[in-house]
Formats: C-alpha cells, sequence, structure tokens
RNA sequence: GCUGCUGUAGCUCAGUGGUAGAGCGCGUCAUUGGUAAUGACGAGGUCGGGAGUUCAAUUCUCCCUAGCAGCACCA
C-alpha cells in the first residue's frame, strides 16, 4: 500500500499508509490524544477524524481546547441532536436543514402544530438524554440514486430536494448519532458525549421560508446557543441582557427622547430631547457637507405618478409608495401622486435647469430628504427601520473619470464624519453586477474596479457581496451594529448611468457636444432616524457632550443655593451650554441618582459652600468622585466640551 | 407580507367568567438634606379596537390593529 507523509504543527512528520483516517493517527500518538481528540486540521481544512487522509498533507489534531473548531462541531453536532430529539418527540416532524450560525445553531423544520416555548424545555431534556447515552457518530459516502430513494422510503421530500440541488459530482455523505440520520458534509465529533450538556440552550422558534423564498412553505425554526462550557454560554447570556439594556426603543423612552403610537406605523413623534439630538446632528452634517463641497437643495414631498413612471420606480416600487390621489374639482380624472421615496428624480429635475457645462462637473447636490415608503409591517423595527424618515442624501454629478476619485473623497469624508461620532467599529461591502443588469461588461469591469480602488486609496478594506449590487450599477455599502449585533446599512454610494439617461440629464463636454453624466447616490448617515438609532446604542444612550440633549443639570442641595443656581445656569447658557436647573424639594442622593440615569453628562452640585465660595461641585456620568472647581473654569470647560468637534 | 408570541395606570408587570392590583413615577403636606431612591397621604385604568358565546367578558372564540422575535423585503 501507498505511503504517505503527514506533516505535525512542530514541524515532525510520520508516514503512513494512505487512506488512513486522523482517528488512527490520534491513536497513534497517544491513547490519551485519541479520547480528546474532536477533529483534525488537515491542509487548513476542518477534517472528520472518520475520513481517510490520501495524500502528503499537514495535519493537527483539534481538542476542546482548540476554539474554533470546537466551537463549530458542538454547534453543529447539537443540531443534529436537536433534530433528533424533535423526531423522537414528534416522530411526523420533517427534518430540513440546520447550519451553524453566530453563537450557535438552528434547524428548520415542517410540522403541521406549531411548537410553544414549553416544547423548548422538553427538546432540551431530550437532547441531555442523548448527549448522555454517549453514542457513537458514524459516516459513509453514499450515490446519490440510493440516497434519494432512502429518503422518499423514510418520508423526508426536503432532503430529496436538497440532494437533488447538490451538483452531481459531489459525493454525498451520511451520518449517524447513533441510529437517527442525517444528510450532511461534515465534520461531526466522534461521539454524542463529547457536546457539552450545559454549554447550551435552546432560545426562541421562529418562522422561516424554506430555501429563503417566501413563495414557498414557511417552517420553523428553532435556535441555539452553544458554547465549549457552561462559562461561555453564562457570559453569552450576560452579554445578551447587557445589550437588551442598550437597546434604543426602552433608551428612547427612559431618556424621553420620541415615541411611536398606532395611529403613525413606522412614523416617529420626536420629543424636545430627541429632536435636540436630531437638530445638532443636522446642524452638523450641514456644516460638514458646505466644508465639503456641496450645494443643498430641497425637492417636493409630493410628486406626480408621471415621473415616478420616467424614472423606473413606479414599475418597480409602487408597492411600496404611500400614494397621494388628488381629486381636484376642475380634474376630469384624479390625478396620482406619491410622497417620494427617494430624492434622486428631483434632484436630476433641479440638476436639468438650466445648461450644464463639464466645468460644472463634479456637481454636488445634497438635500436632508424626507421620504416616506411603505415598508412591509414586518420589517418595522424602532426607528432603525420606519416609513418616514429623512436621509442626508446627496447626488454627485460627474464624468466616468471622476468616479474613482469622488468616491475616495466620499469615503474620506464619511470616515471623519463616523471617527467624530465615536464610531470606530464599521464595515464596508461591495455589491457587484447582479445577473439581471444593464450596461457591458467593460462597464461593469471599470466600475467595480474605480470602488475598490477607491476603497483601498481610502485606506478601508471591504468585503464583496457578489450579485448584490442594483441592475444599473455597482454600489459600497457602509455598515454599523447594533447593541446585539444586527447590522444596519447607514452609508451608501451608488453608480448610475440609467437615472441621468431616463430622466434626460446632460452636460455639455469640452468638445460642445452634449454628454450624459453619471450619477453617485450617496448618503453618510443614511437616515437620521437609523442613525441617531444606532448612536443610543453604540453609546448606550450616553452621548458625546455634543450631542447629549441635556448636558448639563444644576442640582441644589440647599433651597438657600436656588439663586446661585440660576446664576450658574444664565452663565452655561451664555457660552451655548443646555444647561437645567433642578430647584425640586429633594436630596442631593435623589437628583444625582435621577439625572444619572436620565444620562445627563454633568451634574453640578451647590450647596453652601459653593454659594459661599462661586464655586461648583462637578460630576461626570459614570464617575463615582466629584470636584470642585471655580465658575468661571467650569463655565469654559463645559462650553467647550458642548462644542461640536467640527467647531473646535 | 409570512410564522409564532404579546397588548391591563405615564413606566415595569401581577391577576380574575361576577366591571381590577403592586412597585416606580405623578400631586399635596412635612422635611433644607453634601453626591445613585426622606416620610406620610392622595389622584390615576371603557383591561388595544370591533363582533360573537354567556344571565354576566378584561378573562373564552373570531376579525382588525399595533408591538416583539425570526424569515422575506430594503430603490
Amino acid at each position: 500500500m501507498a505511503q504517505i507523509s503527514l506533516t505535525f504543527l512542530d514541524g515532525n512528520a510520520r508516514h503512513y499508509d494512505a487512506g488512513i483516517t486522523a482517528a488512527a493517527v490520534a491513536a497513534d500518538i497517544s491513547s490519551s490524544l485519541a479520547k480528546k481528540a474532536i477533529s483534525a486540521t488537515v491542509n487548513g481544512a476542518h477534517w472528520d477524524l472518520q475520513w481517510p487522509i490520501d495524500a502528503d498533507s499537514a495535519i493537527a489534531i483539534n481538542t476542546m481546547k482548540d476554539d474554533e473548531p470546537a466551537l463549530e462541531l458542538v454547534r453543529h453536532d447539537l443540531a443534529h441532536i436537536m433534530a433528533r430529539a424533535v423526531q423522537e418527540l414528534w416522530p411526523d416532524v420533517q427534518v430540513t436543514i440546520g447550519p451553524v450560525i453566530k453563537d450557535g445553531w438552528y434547524y428548520d423544520f415542517d410540522r403541521k402544530e406549531a411548537f410553544v416555548p414549553d416544547d423548548l424545555a422538553a427538546i432540551e431534556k431530550k437532547m441531555k438524554e442523548i448527549i448522555n447515552k454517549r453514542e457513537p457518530v458514524r459516516t459513509e459516502i453514499w450515490d446519490r440514486a440510493r440516497a434519494i430513494q432512502f429518503y422518499q422510503d423514510k418520508g423526508e421530500p426536503y432532503k430529496v430536494e436538497l440532494i437533488e440541488s447538490i451538483p452531481g459530482d459531489e459525493p454525498l455523505r451520511m451520518y449517524w448519532h447513533g441510529d437517527w440520520q442525517d444528510l450532511c458534509r461534515g465534520p461531526h465529533l466522534q461521539h454524542t458525549g463529547q457536546v457539552p450538556a450545559d454549554g447550551f440552550k435552546l432560545m426562541s422558534i421562529a418562522g422561516a421560508y424554506w430555501r429563503g423564498d417566501s413563495d414557498r412553505t414557511m417552517l420553523q425554526r428553532i435556535y441555539g446557543a452553544a458554547f465549549t462550557n457552561k462559562e461561555g454560554l453564562k457570559q453569552h447570556l450576560h452579554r445578551l441582557e447587557e445589550a437588551a439594556k442598550r437597546d434604543h426603543r426602552k433608551l428612547g423612552r427612559e431618556m424621553n427622547l420620541f415615541h411611536m403610537q398606532e395611529e403613525a406605523p413606522g412614523q416617529v413623534f420626536w420629543h424636545p430631547n430627541g429632536w435636540t439630538i436630531y437638530t445638532e446632528l443636522q446642524d452638523y452634517m450641514r456644516r460638514r457637507q458646505r466644508a465639503g463641497g456641496y450645494v443643498e437643495v430641497n425637492t417636493p414631498q409630493v410628486v406626480n405618478r408621471q415621473l415616478w413612471e420616467k424614472s423606473g420606480h413606479w414599475e418597480a416600487y409602487q408597492d411600496n409608495m404611500f400614494i397621494v390621489e388628488v381629486d381636484e374639482d376642475h380634474a376630469r380624472e384624479k390625478s396620482i401622486n406619491a410622497l417620494k421615496p427617494m430624492n434622486c428624480p428631483c434632484h436630476i429635475q433641479v440638476f436639468n435647469q438650466g445648461m450644464k457645462s463639464y466645468r460644472d462637473l463634479p456637481l454636488r447636490m445634497a438635500e436632508f430628504g424626507s421620504c416616506n415608503r411603505y415598508e412591509p409591517s414586518g420589517a418595522l423595527h424602532g426607528i432603525m427601520r420606519v416609513r418616514g424618515f429623512t436621509q442626508d442624501d446627496g447626488h454627485i454629478f460627474c464624468t466616468e473619470e471622476q468616479i474613482e476619485s469622488e468616491t475616495e473623497t466620499f469615503i474620506a469624508f464619511l470616515d471623519a464624519i463616523y471617527t467624530e461620532l465615536g464610531f470606530t467599529n464599521w464595515a464596508i461591502k461591495l455589491s457587484t453586477r447582479p445577473e439581471k443588469r444593464i450596461g457591458s461588461d467593460a462597464t461593469w469591469d471599470h466600475l467595480e474596479a474605480a470602488l475598490g480602488n477607491a476603497c483601498r486609496a481610502a485606506g478601508h478594506e471591504f468585503d464583496i457581496q457578489e450579485g448584490e449590487g442594483a441592475f444599473y450599477g455597482p454600489k459600497l455599502e457602509f455598515v454599523l451594529t447594533d447593541a446585539i449585533g444586527r447590522e444596519w446599512q447607514c452609508g451608501t454610494l451608488q453608480v448610475d448611468s440609467n437615472m441621468p439617461e431616463r430622466l434626460d440629464a446632460s452636460y455639455v463636454g469640452q468638445d460642445g457636444n452634449k454628454h450624459q453624466p453619471f450619477m453617485l447616490h450617496r448618503a453618510t448617515l443614511g437616515s437620521f432616524e437609523r442613525f441617531i438609532g444606532i448612536l443610543i446604542e453604540e453609546h448606550a444612550g450616553k452621548l458625546p457632550v455634543w450631542l447629549a440633549p441635556r448636558q448639563v443639570v444644576v442640582a441644589t442641595i440647599i433651597s438657600d443655593a436656588d439663586d446661585y443656581a440660576l446664576e450658574v445656569v444664565a452663565a452655561l447658557k451664555a457660552v451655548g451650554v443646555r444647561a437645567e436647573v433642578d430647584l425640586r424639594n429633594e436630596k442631593i442622593n435623589y437628583k444625582v441618582r435621577e439625572h444619572s440615569l436620565g444620562k445627563v453628562p454633568f451634574i453640578l452640585a451647590l450647596g453652601a459652600r459653593e454659594v459661599e465660595e462661586k464655586t461648583v461641585s462637578v460630576r461626570r456620568l459614570g464617575e463615582n468622585k466629584t470636584s470642585v472647581t471655580s465658575l468661571a473654569e467650569i463655565v469654559a470647560e463645559l462650553g467647550k466640551a458642548a462644542t461640536p468637534p467640527d467647531q473646535l
């Protein structure tokens, strides 16, 4: 038999017969390793201990101490164990797919009756029984016909469909956990007992479409969280609890920022505190955009259907538009309008007024554009996904040659703003040509490369989302993460030649002929609503001082300090600080607690000493200590702290 | 939009086939207290909306609506 050479991490090599399993290699090293082994890494691939190795390879034997493979296997085996538990409890349930995801796994089932929360406890109990049986996992490769027949006989049509969608030349791997069988590409643990019985928890039940297709059956998905030990799970659950405290919907209520109500679903009622954040942010963006060479415009809310037909939005999005019918006295027909769902067609109307020359390009046009979209009810989420919102929108009209440099300039612009707003952790995604598209491959090659080059030139890595671009051009998405790790697209930049064409935008080139400009749709924050939601969660409500709706509360300890408190507040307001007094007949403990919970960055406490010495006792949010400062000093300090970063 | 769950006082939540309760908050009074809850008293609810079953519905059933989780969608 042919010999192969396996090289270990330490550089040593051993020789074995070709076809040896990783399990046998582990056993050859030591019997304790053979017991502890969970999988191998062979030439960088995650390798089941039962799979044969046929050629010279680099190999490492993994144990539970190797976090990445261990988590992968534990979660993957738990998916199978859960599916087995469910089928043991309810034999009529059909199994579908069950992948590993961040922090755990899920498995989708088809079952007539709905799973209820109490079922989760029963399933967990059954899973623990299965784990305690320490049943061996084994695997075989089957040919397609046999596998299809097997699943047809078993009454598992979803598995048949899965096999039919797997490319014909790929071998099908069957796995058994004890007697329970599933189709799976592996790898898996050696036996069910290797799964930590106290390291997992079933989290929730939700609906999910078979194969992610909303035209097909809705299955029932059970989510689980899993770690290699009890402590890992405990920490995860603790993180979830902490994240819930940062939820912008909860903080929005507690800080009295905004509310929403049944009569206006998906639209925000901004309260004075919340609106202060909003206007402060908008003022900042306005200054930033002016400095960035943008001209600001404003365009209509209610726009006749004809323009949307011409732009192509009517055909694609009419179901998601708010339609406004106007029945004028003398009109023979109703006039059909839509609340604008986006600003670009209107911006082209502005661009089209008067002749434009190549000398006018790039023309950067911005609008705080109030838009309405009839979002599907299930998509609404606090102020992050709403039906009425304002974009910090902008369109850059430019030539094809200017696309790359304009993109690079925009990324630098966005980067500076995200940094000033306290975001360090954001990602760029580059969406490339979709199947249905217009334009030549040569143009797509150029545009995709231009966006990628611009990212690199601006010093940013990016992930590629294959085929996710718009039909008219590639796009960049600037993605931020909320408290529990859900990603939200905030900024965006999209290259578009289609709309200038449809809406007849043109400029006179150096050659005296008419040319069509390219258009870069771009937004920095995206929508104020979503961005403020993210901002609240990122800072857990403790906003940077310049954005905090209430920056300073001057709280009296005794009523004899009232006059001085008013004097202090007046001095702070004079330098532009949002300061309030708290003269209530309450103890200082009470006031400190209340304003700390209200996330006020500075509390100034005033008692007899402060009145006497013309000082203030300063308490900063998040600190338990206080310091005493002269009035003049604190006014200067807080005046500076309250200044937006671009004005320092 | 789809599946499941939920909607009781301003907030967080208990509860029941015989028209409701707590804590916090709010108001009044007393208290002038030095950095995360001073005390007493008091006010406050068509139990999301509509229909049905019933002698009687906040409670059971159905429809609608909104919210939550996930899926689908996101110009």
